[in-house]
DNA sequence: CAAGCCGGTAACTAAACAGTTACTTGATGG
DNA sequence: CCATCAAGTAACTGTTTAGTTACCGGCTTG
C-alpha cells in the first residue's frame, strides 16, 4: 500500500502526449487515489483534509476520484475500512494460541506496538474517527465480523492460561486488549504533546524501546498470579 | 470559569465605575467566547470548528471575537491552555504524597481517570492538537513549567515506595504516569470506534466501573514487588 | 472504419469560509 | 448637552472549497 514507485513528484503532474496511453491504467489510479486519501486524511482529519489535494497526490484530478469513490465522505469511510482491514489481517497471520499462553500475550502486544509505529496513520485515522464519534464506521457493515475473531483467539489462551495457574480468573480478553492498545496508541498519537510539555523527545529509538518493554511488563504484570 | 448565573442584575447595589447594562458586559463576552470556542474546537477540531459557529454559540459575533482574540489559531491556542492549566490545577490540589506510596499512587490513577472522565472536550483538544502535531501548542511559553511539578511529585511517592520495599527499582515516573494516562484516554477518547467494532457500549457505568478499577489494578501491578 | 465507451483533463459554479469595514448604541466626562 | 469612546451589530469581500460539466482522444468491437 505504500510504495508503487512511479514518477511521484507532486509539482509534476504535465506529462507527454505520448506517454498518456501508457497512464490508462483504472486500477494503478484507483489505488493511487486511496492511498494519497488515507496520507490527506490521517494528516489534516476529515475536515482538514482537501479532495484536490487528495488528487494532486494521487496524480489525477477530481473527477476520477468522484467517478472511483462517489464523494468525499464515501472515500473516507473506505480508507478507514481498509485501514482496519490492514491491522486485522496481519493480526490473524500470528496465530498467538501456538505458543505458551504467556509467549502468545507478550507477542500480541510487541506485535500491536510494532504495528501502530509502522502504521501512524491508522492511529491518525482512529483519532478523526473517534472525533466524529464513530459516525462514519457505524455506517460500515462489513466490518463487524472483522474483529470477533481477535477476541475469541485472546479469549481462548487467557482460557488457557487460567487452567495452567499463571493467569489471575479475573483476566478479561476484552480488558487484555484495551490495556495493550491504550498503552501504543497513547504513547504513539500524542507523542506530540507529550514530548513538547514533558521536554523529551519520546520518539527516540532509546524511549520507543524502553516505552515496548514497559508495555510487554504491564500487560502480563496485569494477568499474571 | 464564571459565575454566570445572573446576567448582570446589578443596578441595586452602588454604582460603580464597572457598572453596565446587561448588554454591554466585555468579560462575560469573553468568557463567553472562550467556552463556546472550547466546545466548538472540541467537537470539530481545527480544521472543522467554524468561527461563525463559535460567535452564535457564545450569543455574539465574529466582530468581538476577532476584537478580543485576534484571529482563529491565537483563539484556539488560547483555548488549549486554559485546557492544561485545568486539569493541572486540580492536580495539585491532590497532595500525592501525604498518603503511604500506594495509596497516592491509586489516587493519581483514580483522579485522572475522573477528570478525563467529565472533561471529554479536553481529551478532544488534545487529540486536535497531536493531529497537528503540536503546531500550537509547541509556540505556547507558558505552559512547560506547569509540569515539571508533576513529574516531581511522582517521583517523590515512587522513591519512597521503593525505600519502603513496596515498589520496584525500576519503576520510572514518566513511565507511570504515561500508563494512567494511557489506560484512561484510549478508552474514553476512542469509545466510539470501540463500541461499534466489539459491539459494547463502553460508556454504560457498568463497564465504566470496571475500566476504573482495572486501571488502578493494572498500575500498582505494574510496580509493585 | 465509425460509433461509442472509457480513462482522463480542465475550467467552471454555488456555497462556505475567515477576516474586515462601516455603522449603531449608550455611558461618561468636560 | 455634546464630544468621545468602547461594546456591539450586520453586511460585505476575496478566497477556498466540494462537487459538476463540457470536452478530449485512444481503444474496442460490430
Amino acid at each position: 500500500m505504500n510504495d508503487s514507485g512511479e514518477n511521484g513528484e507532486k509539482k509534476r503532474s504535465r506529462r507527454p502526449v505520448a506517454e498518456r496511453t501508457a497512464h490508462r491504467d483504472p486500477e494503478r489510479t484507483r489505488a493511487a487515489i486511496l492511498e494519497a486519501a488515507t496520507r490527506e486524511f490521517a494528516e489534516n482529519g476529515m475536515g482538514g483534509a482537501r479532495v484536490d489535494a487528495i488528487a494532486e497526490r494521487a496524480g489525477t484530478n477530481k473527477r476520477m476520484l468522484y467517478h472511483y469513490f462517489g464523494d468525499k465522505e464515501q472515500l473516507y469511510l473506505k480508507v478507514l475500512e481498509e485501514a482496519y482491514v490492514g491491522i486485522r489481517t496481519a493480526e490473524r497471520a500470528l496465530h498467538i494460541g501456538d505458543r505458551s499462553p504467556e509467549e502468545g500475550i507478550g507477542e500480541l502486544a510487541l506485535f500491536t506496538w510494532r504495528y501502530f509505529l509502522q502504521h501512524p496513520e491508522f492511529l491518525s485515522l482512529l483519532g478523526t474517527e473517534n472525533l466524529h464519534r464513530a459516525r462514519w464506521l457505524r455506517q460500515s457493515v462489513r466490518l463487524k465480523e472483522l474483529h470477533s475473531h481477535l477476541i475469541g483467539e485472546l479469549s481462548d489462551v487467557l482460557e488457557q492460561g487460567k487452567k495452567q495457574g499463571v493467569f489471575i480468573q479475573t483476566a478479561d480478553p476484552l480488558h487484555v486488549y484495551l490495556t495493550i492498545a491504550s498503552l501504543g496508541y497513547f504513547y504513539l498519537s500524542n507523542q506530540y504533546t507529550l514530548s513538547t510539555i514533558f521536554g523529551r523527545d519520546l520518539i527516540e529509538p532509546t524511549h520507543l524501546n524502553a516505552w515496548e518493554r514497559h508495555i510487554v511488563h504491564v500487560t502480563l504484570a496485569s494477568i499474571k498470579r
